[in-house]
DNA sequence: GATGAATGAGCATTCATTCAT
DNA sequence: CATGAATGAATGCTCATTCAT
């Protein structure tokens, strides 16, 4: 609803830019890739037909071939889209911190902010994180977890933790309760800020 | 209706040995489901194709409506199958045992280990839990997650925990981090058990 | 419009044979058959669509996938069958004869009766043996033009014929007349037989 | 209307030096028309598209309407080109000569230069010639074939030859060896000049 | 001169499903 | 039990073409 279509265009340069002030032309494109990423979330990629995408914009389908080569460009554009967001988000919140255990709950909280609360692409990326394709999409997928995976790996390297535990372990669920929480999350309960806050907790002071 | 076939075996084989005593009989119906299975697990199911089913059989397309009454059945089946394999195993874990901190730690292993270990029937549920679906399978997937939660809900209450200390992100951190655990396991690392026992130490005394 | 389609089946065996006398089952494969061969002959391949196809014999585009895996297998199997009429006619007219001229003058009588009185397929191999394509049907294409061209190779190097003349020229006018007769070729006019005759003459003899 | 860009070149190039003084203009325009040209012979006019053919030339699809009227349009032209090609280089080798065998000789020496290695535009004549067609491009290719015809029947016509041959197929004969020849023909082989000469030898002399 | 943007018809093909046999 | 044969709707995509700018 919220968020602009920021994917870098796919045939020649940014048709009017659509970030801030200038909303302009370039309009049907963003327009196609927010209706994408609309039902790639809600139905899911493979369930989504370029027909379905058309009508929610009010093209005819051949139209949307204009502004994107393919289906699964769309899906390309939208994951690089999500995960931009995504880095943005935790790199802006983790710059020049210096408590290690407050950069990585800065950096959750940042990271479950615009998860939940960010725009539907964020979450195509997570849902389509998880399912594996062919093709460009699988490796961009992968590379994008990758580097995921490796932000956060830097931030637990410079914890200070106990000699018995392993900081593998710590990543791992740290990761994975956060990558669930779109599946449980509901508006009304915790704000992200305080999911992370109570994470973090959880996991440097535990629960017994 | 319930599904047949909770054979370990990834790939096919497993002629026999579903349900209770029989051999022979149901075999055509556990390939088909042991099939469908795993393309359902490694494609998806909305990528995957009666025919793709059919082929995996050797058998015609027509021939999978004498089993199953349609593509939709068959992730039903799939998804309660898969469920009753998680329940039962937690269930064996948790039986008479008493220290609740044990209790939730054997739950998770039990739970891990049929998750990770598991026939991929298992796997298709965690990944279709995810996925909004309409109709049956929607239904059947949101009970089946109640119900799992409040399995771990029940367990989570009986922790004497401190006062600060969440239960419900306590619960949501659990549940997280053992779903996300299929993204990232790897048969060459620790074992199912030897994570349930480095997750719950994580939670219950934390790693600072 | 004569010849029944005796294509090689695409999908499993033959059912029903449809050469001589029965005419039975196997009746549908037959007509798309035939119907794509029309159709391939009087507006090419390119322009004929599988709708067209099946419009003509009453089905259901998808009805033809049922029978041929797709459009070019249709075109593969035509032209298979056009070069199996086309073979077994010149085989049959060769077949034991002694005098090397009267031998290439039946063979020519032959392949020019099948080319301008046999069933449509035998023209359709005609014409797209000219179009260069790509894949499985470029390699059959080319195939069929290379035995061909040995088996009039074979007949014309039996020729007693003059010092000064070259064969390869010989060759090459016989069998560029033959090729090119069904551009002018009109019923009212000389019968397949005579063309030949007078063709086998004219090279001879000469006109001089 | 009239074709322009008559150049040798098989891919691209010669930009300007098409009509007669003038070297700037008209260069799009010939420039789409020869890479239509080339296009339409290696794939055929069905199987080229009108992005084919501006992705080529390097300009967007819509730009060809700017200089043609139709796909359509731009075969018309490449046939009349092709067409204009031929008649004017067997016009040229015929002019004055007395001796009516030597003069078909040249017409079909002139024709064969022509066709096998004037520029792709007279093969694209010939390829197209043999596949029948709708609307103006029927018509003009008709026509185009029957000049043809009427050129070499009066070249025929005046040959002093025997009582028992058929002009007819004298006509046909050579016309089809002729027409068949970019089939067969390579260039490491006899030149067309040889080949022109061969041909008449062999219709005149015979081979036996 | 050229093009960005769109169109509507059409493409080959695949889908889950049905049903008589 | 299984299938040969078919279906009708839908799939992603390409087509030649148009037109305001």
């Amino acid at each position: 609803m919220t968020a602009r279509s920021r994917s870098i265009p796919t045939k020649r340069s940014s048709p009017g830019r659509h970030g801030d002030t200038t909303i302009a032309a370039g309009n049907k494109r963003a327009e196609i890739f927010d209706a994408a990423v609309a039902l790639f979330l809600h139905r899911g990629y493979d369930a989504t037909s370029m027909r379905d995408i058309a009508a929610a914009v009010g093209v005819m389908p051949a139209s949307i071939y204009y502004h994107y080569e393919s289906k699964e460009a769309l899906l390309v554009a939208a994951v690089a889209d999500g995960a931009g967001l995504l880095k943005a988000s935790v790199d802006a919140a983790t710059d020049s911190e210096l408590d290690p255990w407050t950069q990585l709950e800065r950096a959750c909280a940042a990271h479950l902010t615009t998860l939940l609360h960010g725009p539907d692409v964020v979450r195509v990326l997570y849902f389509e994180l998880q399912r594996r394709r062919e093709g460009r999409v699988e490796s961009d997928l992968l590379r994008i977890r990758r580097e995921y995976e490796n932000l956060f790996r830097d931030l637990i390297d410079a914890l200070p933790i106990g000699d018995g535990v392993s900081r593998t372990h710590l990543r791992l669920t740290i990761l994975g309760a956060m990558a669930w929480s779109p599946v449980w999350y509901r508006r009304e309960g915790d704000s992200p800020t305080q999911i992370a806050r109570a994470l973090i907790a959880l996991v440097r002071y535990g629960s017994g």
